[in-house]
RNA sequence: GGGCGAUUAGCUCAGCUGGGAGAGCGCCGUCUCGACAAGGCGGAGGUCACUGGUUCGAGCCCAGUAUCGCCCACCA
């Protein structure tokens, strides 16, 4: 009784909430998820019957931006999905230490104080980047509360937690014990930026003009010269040999000659390399397997001296001849051209368009120098990582992926996992004198140093699935939530993230990290360009849920209205392909538009229903017969669509739903069986009701878990699932519903062509079959007074099985009512030429399926009735 | 240099294994019809980038062309 009348006052309430309010409602409902500990499951079970997904960590001090809020709206509905089916569900959350990113954010609010790290010393720096994440470190985290992602936070992870540094450096260890870890002097990508080495994968190429300088060696012998071009002339002074094609007839005889590096002195061999393309430039390269990859591998061919003379730094070394130690490179190439012009050596100078390597971490052109550094040999590890892709325990969606993935791995190439930074994981070794020790601890004794470098991020990356649940111990959160089911993710880490994860799964966890890895769209800025902070085509997520600015990118200037959470994923699902696409606001507010139409949709219902009501269900008539066959039909249309990875199907079929059919057609046909407070219908009502809120759920949480707050006798909360007895489909309901709907909108469509007022009530007669049960809904809903008798018609509207013929009325101006049907008439002969053409072919008749050759038969007549009708 | 994707209504995008092109927004008209004007109802608007081909039939399949985007790659 207490319960009923609580029920009663709160659905009160709901008489003046005319309008959603987002703003209101979603702290609120946020707040009761979190209290309510559905998020956190207990480690129970098995991985095959739970479900699990690894959040992609987002960088620790990062705020969310547009690319989180997609994903892990998308991981979001997946995981409540799974939950409300029951399954035990675990979202793994955490926030990666993201070396790079984060050091040098500290590293500029040094530099504001006038500090380096350096300065600082190693210690304090790390103790000052620890108390940045303390500070900066929980804004991500509350932003995913914000948009309803249902992750475990009362198990929150971070890559640089004491398990998981020593997960980390078990790794190291038992890699290097394989032989797979090594130590090597190795030309490596040098980004001054950061002052650190970076793998190939974190490089990116852009295209730049340079000066192509053509420069003469002479020869030792003094018998001439010869001619190189070369962009960067300052590293000719770490040449160590000129290289010319074996085949190139025009410089067969100096093979095996000398010649003198201008500047230097130094006699470089000229050699013959299949590398050297003739055609380009003067057909001779100068070869600086010190500053150039390809130098390097054919000095490592021909035995040829590696010579740096750029150091780590940036600048020239002693290496260098003593008038340019100490320079920059740029600085550097001035000098060596202006000394190589004051010998009159140049020859030629061209511009030149070539791509040439930058850093993506700092922007910095990449310095390519020989040093010592960490590596990991990566084919024996990629091999298994192949099959299991190719064998489809592990598959791509889109498919399309799965190339992409194979191709990179199986030419796959040594890792360069150091980085001369301080913070992230330091490297496990330590060295005094010519010993080295490798191992989890320092080694005993005096005199040993550390290594001072960090490992690279992606490394640890590597490792989240199964790290972040308690690897190496087997806990029963690894046994209860690994494999993950599926990883979501862009298509921008497939290298850099997913195949790592699934090697390293296999070497370390034994088995695949996932089953299934889903590649997004990207969203770019709604010009087409990348979305990006600095480029000012940043959109903020939290300005589209809570109200903002609208950014330069916009043409419309202004606020983002406060859209809410729901409508923001709501429009990131329906916005989302298997290809890339441009932001559309449109989206965003068409999901605000399906939260007030689903809120008023429960406000009509909630507030017509008889109060007693339970959700037993027996329906009596054809509509509720038609909406349980709909629901049924959309239920299983929008689980399929997200099962397939598929979200903006899914989120269309949920709108079509909710608009086209159950507030379009079904509210307005029970309209006027709703003041009678009618059980069957009230229990029909309530049940589509907490289905649809069911249904909705995982891509609309918030609105769906306040609506269902009102829902008379429902205990608990929507996220964890509700009880539901799935209709079956019922074709005959939907073939009278489906005939009685389209009867209507011809009808309608003809009066709107007539002319005649919105508001006038036809007097008409049905002549058609089919309308037994559903002759009522058309005259109310078409405005038609249907009468059995009433003299000659002045009108015929054909609709499904007959016609409706309109009786003479002061309503329908006859004028009109010929217009409309002379204009009907050219239509229908238009049509029928068209399909008397086509079943005038004999190639058609004998070869088309028997079904479409009789649906065009029907058709024909279907016209050829509706042509005699308007005569 | 190789590969992938795209080109459909004014805009953003759908179109399943080929049967005669859809949605949202925008636009036009109309309606205070017992939830919702962020609404209801009706409507206009497309030689599906181009050129050939296969087929009874092509937005969809094949070949080529053009434009745009992305990825990979060691031409100084």
């Amino acid at each position: 009784m207490q319960g009923l009348r609580h029920t009663l006052a709160r659905v009160a309430e709901l008489e003046n909430r005319t309008r959603y309010d987002p703003a209101e409602v979603e702290p609120r409902i946020a707040r009761r998820w979190l209290d309510s500990g559905l998020f956190g499951p207990e480690p129970e079970g098995t991985a095959a019957e739970n479900y699990s997904i690894a959040i992609p960590p987002p960088n620790v001090t990062g705020s969310l931006h547009m690319g989180h809020a997609f994903q892990d709206t998308i991981m979001d509905a997946l995981i409540r999905r799974h939950r409300m089916a029951g399954q035990r569900t675990k979202w793994i959350l955490g926030t990666d230490h993201a070396g790079i990113a984060t050091q040098t954010q500290v590293e500029q609010l040094l530099a504001s104080e006038e500090m380096s790290r350096e300065e600082l010393g190693r210690e304090a720096f790390e103790e000052r980047v620890w108390r940045w994440r303390e500070q900066y470190g929980g804004t991500i985290i509350e932003q995913l509360k914000r948009l309803g992602a249902s992750c475990d936070y009362d198990d929150e992870r971070f890559t640089l937690d004491d398990d998981y540094v020593q997960a980390v450096l078990r790794v190291f260890v038992v890699l290097y014990q394989k032989g797979y870890i090594y130590r090597d002097r190795y030309l490596v990508n040098w980004d001054p930026g950061t002052a650190s080495a970076i793998s190939d994968l974190e490089v990116e190429e852009q295209e730049v003009t340079d000066t192509l300088y053509f420069i003469d060696y002479q020869l030792a012998d003094g018998s001439g010269s010869v001619t190189v071009a070369t962009v960067r002339p300052e590293t000719m002074l770490a040449d160590t040999a000129v290289a010319v094609h074996p085949d190139d007839e025009r410089y067969a005889d100096l093979v095996g000659r000398r010649a003198i590096l201008p500047l230097v002195g130094r006699e470089l061999p000229i050699i013959a390399d299949e590398y050297v393309k003739p055609e380009f430039g003067t057909g001779a390269l100068k070869i600086t397997p010190g500053h150039d990859p390809n130098d390097f591998e054919i000095g490592r061919r021909h035995g040829l001296e590696q010579i740096s003379v750029i150091g780590e730094d940036g600048r020239l070394t002693d290496q260098a001849p003593e008038r340019f130690a100490g320079l920059t490179t740029a600085e550097a190439q001035a000098a060596v051209v202006a000394a190589l012009d004051e010998r009159g050596v140049i020859s030629k100078r061209e511009d030149y368009l070539h791509s040439v390597p930058f850093s993506q971490r700092s922007g910095k052109r990449i310095e390519p120098l020989i040093s010592l550094q960490w590596f990991m040999r990566m084919d024996e590890l990629a091999r298994p990582a192949i099959d299991v892709v190719r064998s489809g325990q592990v598959t791509f969606h889109p498919s399309r992926w799965t190339r992409v993935y194979m191709d990179w791995m199986e030419n796959i190439r040594p890792w360069c996992i150091s980085r001369q930074l301080w913070w992230g994981h330091r490297i496990p070794v330590w060295y005094r004198g010519e010993e080295t020790h490798v191992g989890l601890t320092a080694p005993e004794g005096e005199g040993w140093e550390r290594d001072p470098d960090v490992l690279d991020t992606w490394f640890s990356s590597a490792l989240w699935p199964f790290a972040t649940l308690g690897w190496p111990e087997q806990t029963p959160a690894l046994r209860a939530f690994y494999p993950t089911d599926v990883l979501v993710t862009a298509r921008d880490i497939i290298f850099l993230w997913v195949a790592r994860m699934i090697m390293m799964g296999l070497e370390f966890a034994g088995q695949i990290p996932f089953s299934d890895v889903h590649i997004h769209s990207i969203i770019q800025a709604p010009d087409g360009r990348r979305m990006s902070k600095s480029l000012g085509t940043g959109i903020d997520p939290l300005d589209l849920m809570n109200g903002g600015p609208r950014p330069p990118v916009f043409e419309q200037g202004g606020e983002f209205p406060a859209y809410g959470a729901d409508a923001l994923r709501w429009g990131l699902l329906a916005m989302s392909s298997s290809q890339d696409v441009r932001f559309a606001e449109d989206k965003i507010a068409q999901g605000s538009q399906l939260a007030n139409k689903l809120w008023n949709a429960a406000r009509l219902i909630l507030l017509g229903i008889a109060p007693e009501t339970t959700a037993a269900v027996s329906p009596r008539t054809v509509e509720d017969r038609w909406i349980l066959s709909r629901l049924q039909r959309a239920r299983a249309e929008v689980t399929q669509r997200i099962d397939a990875y598929d979200f903006s199907h899914a989120a269309l079929a949920l709108y079509d739903f909710v608009y086209a059919e159950l507030c379009d057609w079904y509210l307005e046909l029970v309209k006027p069986r709703l003041r009678d407070h009618e059980p069957e219908l009230s229990a029909t009502l309530l049940h589509v009701l907490v289905a649809t809120l069911a249904l909705a759920h995982p891509i609309i949480p918030f609105i769906t878990e306040e609506i269902y707050s009102y829902v008379p006798g429902a205990g608990g909360l929507l996220a964890a699932g509700v009880e539901g007895t799935p209709a079956p489909v019922d074709e005959a309901a939907e073939a009278s519903l489906d005939r009685v709907i389209k009867a209507i909108q011809d009808v309608r469509a003809w009066r709107d062509f007539a002319e005649v007022r919105a508001a006038a009530l036809l007097p008409a007669r049905l002549l058609a079959d089919g309308y037994d049960d559903t002759a009522e809904h058309l005259g109310r809903l078409a405005r038609l007074s249907l009468e059995t008798d009433g003299g000659d018609p002045v009108a015929a509207v054909p609709v499904p099985g007959g016609a409706v013929e309109l009786l003479a009325s002061p309503d329908l101006d006859l004028g009109a009512a010929e217009r409309k049907r002379e204009s009907r008439r050219v239509k229908v002969e238009r049509e029928i030429e068209a399909i008397e053409r086509k079943l005038g072919n004999a190639g058609f008749l004998a070869k088309a399926p028997a079904d479409v050759v009789q649906k065009a038969r029907d058709e024909f007549e279907r016209l050829q009735a509706e042509r005699e009708a308007l005569r």
